[in-house]
RNA sequence: GCGCUUGUGGCUCAAUUGGAUAGAGCAUCUGACUACGGAUCAGAAGGUUGGGGGUUCGAGUCCCUCCAAGCGCGCCA
């Protein structure tokens, strides 16, 4: 068994042999940030105490005394601290079982779990106007929502990645007069596009092609060649067009009227948005008939549903946060469970930095940095880590010159020299004639040092961490544990000699298969965010 | 004016959802190499977590209130 469902079975058995009523709702088991404190700690008491009429710091020694009569597997000794805490001491050997899990599981299952219970979630994700080429706040959003997807697939969940094609409406048809007018020569027409890139785009296009057609194409072309590069992918790229052909969104009004939460004023077609918590009523098809921008997405959405998804993740621009209550209403209002099943992360703008300054013009267009661009000057593994380095909710600072940087300062390279390190070890094992035999006849009790053990503590977190990012939405959290993953290794290594001449047989043993376990857990999590694992830089 | 997000050492960010003395990296200073690639490792210094109240055994985290920043508040998308 797990160690943490191990101690939490003891402690919740403790608390029900002294009489704890009622019992607690939930407690923590966790591993103290100071090693003083133990290796394991509850607040069972503290969380218990107050509900149950008792006296914290009374009931933590009535647990300690109770658990340290018949120590929990592993446990060596149980102590009351602070307030009320009951601290673990552990031997060594729960580390060791770690190990044994990590090479057990391998690459395809350690740090899997199961929250997810497979239910089906689909993430969308970029769904840029396919009128131009990504810029880099859509790359901060589609390395989240790629990302996102690893987690929740290795986290039980049934995933599919979707990228949504605005392809049809006001923007696409100024994109095509746009093309045309610069095929043409001729004067762009009003909001025409004034980048580079339409005149780049006009020059390739045949002269007899459609230019929305053609425009279309060429936009969804790049984009899937620029997210390719930082490797992301999809499963589907949704037409909103055929949600016109198909009827839909023509069916979802009328889902909408038969519920009563559709109405016409003023020539327009107006949804009742009020009745789920919109401060005002949102117009559906506008009094040139037009629809606006709101029908097809929530036919979209409705179509999701109908799809199958139990669970809709948009990764939504920051700028778009306003459109998520009318959103919510729609989909209140076409009686889906909105509230549990409609999950809107948002992206915070991206601040690009360059030698201390911010950047805010692109080579290619005067008006904004394009994402390949950015590919271009940092790479894609720094791009993609990089964007995945912080929480979703902040402002991300893009410093180009750390991104680049071929030093220490860069966690990019932190992180996959540490990789890299394995492979030229066992390599060097390898010249030196190293053979290593099967787990099961190694004795992994020589590994004592601190190091050593540190690799396992951390390489222990990775299942928890994979859990966490994914009920949390928050892949940064792998990042981090990466980044500790990385200090880790290197601190092993730097202390701890794999072969050598004064370094006992069973020793290297032990430590080849440390290093094995290592790799594994290093490939899980950067393979979870989408970078290489490089076997030598 | 209203709403969403944010505010943590000089800089860039964490903090396992309310836990114990707020942690990393960079920059600064001081150390460790006849090396399993040093793209590494160790140590020091640096904090009233924007201000002020409150809730409780315990608050960076929750509540109230100011202040500041970004983004929204279309018959645009």
């Amino acid at each position: 068994m797990v160690i943490r469902d191990s101690l939490r079975t003891s402690v919740h058995d403790a608390l029900v042999a002294l009489a704890v009523d009622p019992m607690p709702k939930s407690f923590s088991i966790e591993r103290p940030a100071r090693p003083e404190h133990g290796d394991w700690s509850t607040n069972a008491a503290m969380a218990s105490a107050k509900n149950a009429g008792r006296n914290p710091r009374e009931l933590a020694q009535e647990l300690v005394d109770h658990l340290n009569a018949s120590l929990p597997a592993h446990v060596e000794s149980v102590e009351i601290a602070g307030p009320g805490f009951v601290n673990f001491r552990l031997a060594d050997t729960w580390l060791y079982e770690v190990l044994a899990e990590v090479i057990d599981k391998g690459e395809a299952d350690y740090g899997r779990v199961d929250v997810g219970g497979g239910e089906k979630v689909l993430v969308e994700f970029v769904s840029a106007n396919p009128t131009g080429p990504l810029h880099v706040g859509h790359g901060r959003g589609a390395c989240y929502g790629d990302s996102l997807g690893r987690i929740l697939a290795r986290a039980g969940y049934d995933v599919s990645h979707e990228n949504l094609l605005n392809d049809r409406g006001t923007q696409m048809n100024i994109f095509g007069a746009s093309l045309a007018a610069r095929k043409a020569g001729e004067e762009l027409p009003e909001d025409g596009y004034q980048a580079q890139y339409i005149i780049d785009w006009a020059e390739e296009m045949p002269a007899d092609a459609d230019p929305v057609e053609w425009g279309r194409e060429r936009a969804i072309r790049s984009h899937r060649e620029t997210l390719e590069r930082i490797n992301v992918t999809f499963d589907t790229w949704f037409s909103e067009r055929s949600l016109v052909a198909s009827g839909a969104i023509d069916a979802t009004l009328e889902d909408l009227r038969g519920n009563d939460m559709v109405f016409d004023d003023d020539g327009a077609v107006w949804l009742r948005s009020t009745a789920h918590g919109d401060d005002k009523d949102r117009v559906l098809v506008r009094s040139n008939g037009d629809f606006t921008y709101l029908a097809p997405d929530i036919a979209y959405h409705r179509d999701k549903f109908e799809r199958g998804f139990e669970r809709l993740i948009d990764v939504w621009g920051a700028d778009h946060h306003g459109y998520i209550v009318r959103m919510r209403a729609a989909l209140a209002a076409l009686g889906f469970n909105e509230a549990e099943q409609f999950h809107v992360p948002l992206v915070q703008m991206v601040r690009l930095v360059r030698s201390g300054k911010e950047v805010k013009m692109g080579k290619r267009s005067g008006e904004f940095v394009e994402l390949a661009e950015l590919i271009d000057e940092v790479g894609p593994d720094a791009t993609r880590l990089t964007f995945l380095l912080q929480s979703l909710d902040s402002q991300q600072t893009f410093d180009i010159d750390v991104a680049t940087s071929q030093a220490m300062d860069n966690p990019v390279f932190y992180i996959q020299y540490a990789h890299a390190r394995i492979h030229q070890l066992k390599a060097k094992a390898v010249e030196r004639g190293v053979t290593v035999g099967p787990l099961a006849k190694v004795d992994l009790s020589v590994l004592v040092h601190e190091r050593e053990l540190d690799v396992l503590r951390q390489l222990f977190e990775l299942p928890a961490m994979v859990e966490l990012a994914a009920t949390e939405m928050a892949p940064h959290r792998l990042t981090n544990w990466t980044r500790e993953m990385a200090a880790a290794f290197h601190g092993f290594y730097h202390d701890c000699r794999i072969v050598d001449d004064d370094v006992p047989a069973e020793l290297t043993q032990a430590r080849m298969w440390l290093l094995e376990a290592s790799r594994i857990g290093l490939v899980v999590a950067l393979d979870l965010l989408g970078v290489s694992a490089p076997e030598s830089m």
